[in-house]
DNA sequence: CGAACTGTTGAGCCCTCTCAACGTGAGTGG
DNA sequence: CCACTCACGTTGAGAGGGCTCAACAGTTCG
């Protein structure tokens, strides 16, 4: 088996366990099922019961809640290395929709899969339960953003981890990055109007911060930006494998 | 083993998978290293890096991230069956404080523990990790009350899951249950101010709906509040174990 | 070439915040 | 046993951040 082009994910399972061959083999495996998504078709329905989940490939995604007054919350978006619904297949129910943003390739990993990758390799199990606390994390930090920031450091936070996160996966820098998403995506992520967002924008574009603009994100003041959003990349980055 | 007396943790993964003698031998092993703490002082300090995570047996406690400016945001409470620190643990980095409410008891487990609890029972890493997709599932709950509910409907909505998940454990029921939060819980749970909490407690006590009051919360009006909340406990509960 | 989606701007309003004050009960020390 | 403090709860008044309603411009696409 060839490892030269790593997928996404055991780019960012390697930067916390240091896996073995066997390991590694195993990973693989469960990336077979190869599948492609149209944009904007959803993956799987809130209130569906789902039996499978999947690693994202390449392409963006978002996870979201729909409220019964028609209000949508996005909780995140997934970027490549990413798992899709897991948590649906654990719960074995989906309390929450998944949809393409653009056309994506996932690998489809089935419940059986996992426990039998768990069986043959324990530290794959620590590796996974890691990925599963990392995005538990960052909804976390998404909730104190809901909580406790205003709309701007809010904005301002949410950009600087998007671009942390695809800098992880080669799609960003402190310069900034390419991002599919539109207003509306970010004012339902946040909490906010659509239009609120759009005077945020323009706020913090005239004070020379970051612009968001014909879908690409650039970081005019990366520094005083992450003082206005207070932002600390500590629970994205993993400065040293945990497992020997 | 006696398994008379089956700890939280237990009954909690028992709803999820069917788990055999071995299994619940092993799980009965990681309750061993038994700790008490009181109440008030920190058992994880924010931004201190942890190599223990605890199995909450009995008492309250809150997990919170202070902000920069000083303010509080609080991300959950735990009940007896609750992981404490996991995710510092696995992250290697304590992103928030945990603090006891009361006096509390605890079992310490060791990251190198679980790792061997994994190789020994696979099936016990799928548990676990279920679990903490549970909680997981509960932050975005949490996630979306913040972002798209008003604060009247976020009270409701938190009541009702408080009580949903004691009454799992045998601490509450639909009449009610014991609560040793405050007002400001409440609030930095919530993300409002102390002072609005009291007028909206105010209100769903007027409108006979709920009372906090005096350490015990009382449903007045169970359906309407559901109603009011758009309240739906299928996250937490397991209708039925995935794994035969 | 209309329809649908996205972005932009203005005006007014309301939910929730802040500031300020006061009440109550539990400790605690003199 | 009383004064004092401290934590928690309660209420009022005014301010403000973000919402809603309304309108319009640019693009893409069938």
């Amino acid at each position: 088996m060839m490892n030269i082009a790593a997928s996404p994910l055991t780019k960012k399972l390697s930067a916390f366990v240091a896996l073995s061959e066997t390991e590694l083999a195993v990973l693989e495996r469960l990336h077979q099922r190869r599948k492609s998504f149209s944009a904007g078709r959803d993956l799987v329905h809130q209130g569906q019961s789902e039996q499978a989940a999947y690693i994202l490939a390449s392409g963006w995604v978002v996870s979201y809640k729909i409220q019964a007054d028609g209000s949508r919350q996005i909780v995140d978006f997934q970027i490549p290395g990413d798992f899709l619904g897991l948590r649906s297949v654990l719960l074995h129910t989906s309390d929450h929709g998944i949809e393409p943003l653009v056309d994506i390739e996932a690998a489809e990993v089935m419940a059986s899969d996992l426990l039998q990758a768990f069986a043959e390799t324990p530290r794959l199990a620590t590796a996974i339960l890691w990925a599963v606390s990392r995005d538990e994390a960052m909804v976390v930090e998404h909730l104190v953003g809901l909580g406790r920031r205003d709309a701007d450091a809010r904005m301002a936070h949410f950009l600087l981890e998007l671009g942390a996160r695809l800098s992880l996966v080669g799609m960003g820098s402190k310069a900034g990055y390419a991002c599919p998403l539109t207003q509306y995506h970010l004012a339902d992520a946040l909490g906010l109007s659509a239009i609120h967002v759009n005077r945020v924008l323009r706020k913090l574009r005239e004070d020379a911060l970051v612009t968001f603009r014909d879908g690409l994100v650039t970081f005019d003041d990366y520094g005083r930006l992450i003082e206005l959003a207070d932002f600390d990349p500590a629970y994205l980055d993993q400065a040293r494998p945990l497992l020997p």
